[in-house]
DNA sequence: CATGAATGAGGATTCATTCAT
DNA sequence: AATGAATGAATCCTCATTCAT
C-alpha cells in the first residue's frame, strides 16, 4: 500500500526536525565551523547525501535553525500581540526569558556564538535587526507609559542586561543563580508604579 | 658581520606585533575559523612560512592575542593593586571599561566571539576563569563594604550588565549611547553611600 | 535505489587494494618519505581526498601494507601450525622464503627500508618483535631436536643469514644466484641427521 | 694578531667534523628525512646559515658522511693493500668488522637505512658498487686459493652473512651475542686448510 | 527517497635554502 | 666567517558538495 501524500509530508517533517536537532546539538557544543556535515548526518541517523535533500547547504541548515529560534523569541514579546506590554507582561517576559533559556540551552549557546561570528552572523543579520528594533519599540513604549524619564536608554540598558544575563547563564549554567537575579532585575527594571 | 642579538630581538618584537595586529583585525572581523593563515600573512606583509617562525600554530597565535587582551582587562580591575576597590575606583572602572571598549574595538569583537565558540574558548578557558573569579571577589568585597544586602548576586548582576553592554556596543558601535548608559550604570550599580 | 551493503563492501575492498598496491609500488621504489599522497593517488587513479576515505593517514596506509606482508611471513613459518618444524618443513621454509622474495619484490624492498628507518619502524615495531620472537622459538626447538650444540646462537645465525640473503637479493635482484645459494644454505643450516 | 691560513684551515676542518658528527647522530637515530637542517645546526652548535658554508646542501652533507664511512670499510679489506687476503687476514677481517660495528654504531645504522632507501641510495650508489665489486673479487680469490669448490657463490654467501649479522646487530645491539657468532662464522666461512 | 563513494578546492604546516647585515 | 630572519614550494589532510546507483 503506497503512502498518502500526507504521510510523505509527515515523514519529511520529522526527518527534517531530526536533522535540525542533531545539527543544533553539535553546532552549539562544538561550534559551527568545527561541526562537519558528516557528523551531523551520523548523529541524525541519515546519510550524508540525504542531508542535501532537506537543506541546500550547511548555511541553509544553520539559517533554518536560527530562524526557528528567532520565532520563539519573537513570541516572547508582546504575548497577546496587541503591540503593547502591560506590567504583568513585563514580569512574564522576564520570567519567560529565563524559562526559555533553561529549556533551550543548546539553542542559546548557538545563538550567542552566531551573534559574535561575523561570517555566520551575516546569514541572519536582517531578521535579527528587525527583531531587535521591534522589541526595543515595545519596551520604549512600556517605559513611556510607566513615566520613565529616559525611556530609549532605559530600554537599551534593559536589553543589555538581559543579554548579559543570558550570556553568562549560557557560559556557566550550573552555577548560575537564576531565581535571585530574576527578582533583582524585575525590581530594578520594571519601573512599576 | 651578523646583526647583534639586540638587533634580532628588535626585529622579532616588531614583526611579532605586526603579525598579531593583522591577525586580530581579521579574526575580529571575519572570525577565527574563516581567517586563513595565508590571509593573515598577506595582511601582515610577510610570507606564510614566516608566521611559523613567530607562532607555533594558528592556535598559539590566537592564544597570544587573547592573552595580551586579558592582561589589559586584568589591569582594569584594582588599578592600584591593593586588592580592594574604592568608590572612586568603581567609577573609574566603569569609565575605563568604556574607554577600552572604544579603543580596542577589534579586540573586544574577538573576545566575545571567542567566548562563545567552544572549540576556541577551550584555548583560553583557564586564564579566563581565573580572571572572572578574581574580579568577582573584588566586587563582592566592594559591595560588602558598601553595605549591600546580597553582595554575591549583586556582583554577578553587575558583571552581567557590563558584559551585556560591551556585547551590544561591539555589535553596533556607531549607534551606541555610551555616555548616557555609563551614568545610568554608575547610578544603579555603584551603591554609593 | 542505493547500492546494497554488499555492493558497497565490494567497492571498498577493491579500491582499498588498488590504493595499497599503488602505495606499495611507490614506497618500495621511491621510499616512504619521498612518496607523496598525491603521487599515490595519481598512480591508484583516485583523488587525493578518497585516500582518506580508506586510510586515516599516510601512517595508517603504510601500517596496513606492512601488516599485510607480515601476515605472509607469519604463514611461512610452521606451515601446518602445529608449533614445530620438521626437516621437510625446514627445506620448505627456505624454499618458500626465496619464492616469496621473488614474487613480492616490492614488498620486500619496502620491508627492508622500513626496518632501517627509525621513525617508520616505530609504526610496526610491536608486530615485528612478536614475529621475530615466535620464529626464533620455532627454530631453536628445531635445532634442539636436531641435536645442534648451541641452538640459540645457531638460530640467530640462520636468521641473520636469511636476512642478509634477502637484503642482497632485494638490492640487486637480476644478478642474484638464487638457486645455488639455496642449496648452500640448506646444506649448511638445516643440520639434517 | 690575524690567524694564519693554516689556523683557518684547521678551524674549518674541526667545524666540518662537528657538523658531520651532529648530522650522523641525528640521521642514524631519527632518519634522514625526519632530520632537519635546523636541528643539525642546533646540535652542532652553529647557525643554519653557516651549514651552507660547509656543505652545499643536505644531500652533499649525507654524501660526505657516507663517503667517510665507506673509506673505513675499504680499509677493512686487504689491510696490507697487496690485493690478496691471507688466512690470518680473513680472521682479522671478521674481527675488525665486528669491532667497527661496535665502535661506529650510529654510522652503521645510517649505512643500512641509506642502503634501503632508493632516493637516498642513489646518492652513493656508484661508490657502493665499486666497493662491493672490489671486496667480492678479493674474497673470490681467497676462496680459490683455499680450494673452495664454488668460490663466487661462496663469496656472495659470506657477504650476505656479514650483512645479515651487521643488520641484526644494528637493530638490537644490546642483546646481540657477538662473540659467539664470530666464532661460528669463522668456523663456517673461512675454509681454513 | 536513500546511500556512501568520489571529488577538489582550500587550509595548516614544514623545511631546505637564500640573503641582508 | 657568521647569524637567523625570510621565502615559497611542497606536503598532509579536511570537508562541503556531487553523483552513480
Amino acid at each position: 500500500m503506497p503512502r498518502t501524500p500526507e504521510q510523505f509530508e509527515k515523514i519529511r517533517k520529522t526527518k527534517r526536525r531530526q536533522i535540525m536537532n542533531a545539527a543544533l546539538e553539535l553546532f552549539a557544543n562544538e561550534g559551527y565551523h568545527s561541526t562537519s556535515i558528516s557528523n551531523i548526518a551520523i548523529k541524525a541517523g541519515v546519510s550524508k547525501g540525504l542531508m542535501y535533500n532537506y537543506f541546500e547547504s550547511k548555511e541553509e541548515l544553520i539559517k533554518a535553525i536560527i530562524d526557528d529560534g528567532l520565532d520563539i523569541i519573537q513570541n516572547l514579546f508582546d504575548p497577546d500581540k496587541d503591540g503593547s506590554l502591560t506590567e504583568q507582561e513585563f514580569d512574564y517576559f522576564v520570567d519567560q526569558t529565563f524559562n526559555i533559556l533553561k529549556k533551550n540551552l543548546n539553542y542559546w549557546k548557538l545563538y550567542f556564538s552566531i551573534m559574535m561570528q561575523p561570517t555566520v552572523f551575516d546569514l541572519v543579520k536582517e531578521r535579527y535587526k528587525e527583531l531587535v528594533t521591534e522589541s526595543l519599540k515595545l519596551l520604549v513604549e512600556y517605559y513611556i507609559r510607566q513615566g520613565v524619564e529616559d525611556p530609549e536608554h532605559e530600554a537599551i540598558l534593559f536589553g543589555a542586561m538581559m543579554d548579559g544575563i543570558s550570556m553568562n547563564y549560557v557560559l556557566n549554567p550550573e552555577l548560575f543563580p537564576f531565581e535571585q537575579l530574576k527578582i533583582k532585575i524585575i525590581e530594578r527594571f520594571s519601573h512599576k508604579n
